[in-house]
This record gives C-alpha cells, sequence and structure tokens, in this order.
DNA sequence: ACGACACATAAGTTGTTGCTTATATATTGT
DNA sequence: ACAATATATAAGCAACAACTTATGTGTCGT
C-alpha cells in the first residue's frame, strides 16, 4: 500500500465529523463500542461502522477482551498526515520547515 | 468560523483525490484554470467546482488577470490541519510533541 | 459592437456515504 | 444448552458528492 492510497484513507476517513468526534473520544482513553455508542447519539452499528472506517485507515486499534472489543488510537496511524504536510512544507513559513527535523526523528 | 468548521471544510475538500491533485500542481506554481484544466482528464467545470470547494476550505487563493482567473496555494491555510494534529500530539512519540514550538513561531 | 476566449454557475445524472432496522456471530453466566 | 449481552454484518434508503452538458458572465481584440 503506498503513500497515496494511505493518505486517501486518512483523509477519507477523517471527513466525516462524527469519525472525528469518535476519534476525539479515542484519545481521551481505550473505550469498548459499547461505551461510545453511548456516548453519540447515533445506532450502534453506525458506531462499528465509522470504528471500522477509523481502523481500515490505519487511525485505530481493536482489542477483543470478552464480549467487549475495545478500540484505542493508533499513535503511528497519523504519520501519513505528516507526511503530506510535510509535502508542502514549503509554503509554510520558514521556521515551520524544521518539522522535517520531527519527521526524521519519528522515523527512528 | 470557529476551528471545528475550519477543519470540517479543510478535510471535505481534501478527502477528494482530484482535489489534492489539483492542490499539489498549484504547490509547483501559480496556475490558470484553463491550465489546470489541460493538466488534468476532466471538464473545465470539474475544476472551476474543485477550486470553489479549495478556496472555501481557505487552501488556495483567487486572482483575476484579464480573462484568466489564477489561483496558488494559501500557506496559512494548512493552519486547521496543524491545529489538529496539534490536538493530538499526545500520542505520537514524545519528541513530536515540539510541534507546539513551531506552532508558537507560526502564529508570530 | 461583436466574436472569441476564460471562467463560473445551473441543472441533471450517477455513484457513494452515512444512517437506519434487522439479523448474524461471538462470548459469558447460569 | 440457553438466555442475555456485545459487536459485526446485511440490506435498504435518503442525502450528498462529483461529474457531465448547457448556459451565463466577464474580458479582450478587432
Amino acid at each position: 500500500m503506498n503513500d497515496v492510497v494511505a493518505q486517501d484513507r486518512i483523509f477519507q476517513a477523517l471527513a466525516d465529523p462524527s469519525r472525528r468526534a469518535i476519534f476525539e473520544s479515542l484519545t481521551r482513553g481505550e473505550a469498548a463500542v459499547k461505551d461510545l455508542t453511548a456516548r453519540f447519539d447515533i445506532s450502534q452499528p453506525a458506531v462499528s461502522q465509522h470504528l471500522a472506517a477509523l481502523k481500515g485507515a490505519g487511525l485505530v486499534n481493536r482489542r477483543r477482551d470478552g464480549r467487549h472489543v475495545y478500540y484505542k488510537v493508533e499513535p503511528r496511524g497519523i504519520k501519513p498526515l505528516i507526511d503530506w504536510l510535510a509535502h508542502y512544507r514549503a509554503f509554510w513559513p520558514e521556521h515551520v520547515a524544521r518539522l522535517d527535523q520531527l519527521l526524521e526523528r519519528m522515523d527512528k
């Protein structure tokens, strides 16, 4: 899977406000589908579908524990997004170009 | 227009591969609608519509010169995206958290 | 003023997306 | 084994998104 495809999946996944909200919710800590369903005003299948999209984009992880399935943020998942940004760094104010260094360190 | 709305427009705009391609094309230099239409295999109205979406997201600027309309990247346009990323910096490897500093400098 | 050119907008069509309800699958406790 | 719980998948539907062609608007050259 090349970068372009990964970027496409990420932008696609994050284009939906509900999905961004679920993602943000997961940044506050691991949560089961049940928990997320309680937090948002959409059905459980809708939540599962959003989670599947986030997982497909590599933004979250799944962990089964008994009857529950816990999802949590996959930190490395946003890397394609950072790469995309870095690609256009030339258009930011000069000093921001230092993101390069951060990316290099991130790879290590 | 608050941050959430701005982020929504940006993610929405960048979710489409054609739009990302057009954006990338513009990073290589200012271009007229005519030029972009020649570069991509979609109709001129389609190009104009994509450009309108990018402009609505604050990612590009418009400049009229005679019959031509030139578009170019608006460097500050990606800031909401950086802000969004920065919001979840806690989930990246520690050293990447220094993006904070970059953002601060960017504001100045 | 008129024709040609560059672009934007309108209207219509088709595929996709995000939701719903209904149902299937997996796990647990009794 | 069975009922209850948690999640995923299927099917259907309404809204939307991305394109098309047709037309409107603005600018230039003659």
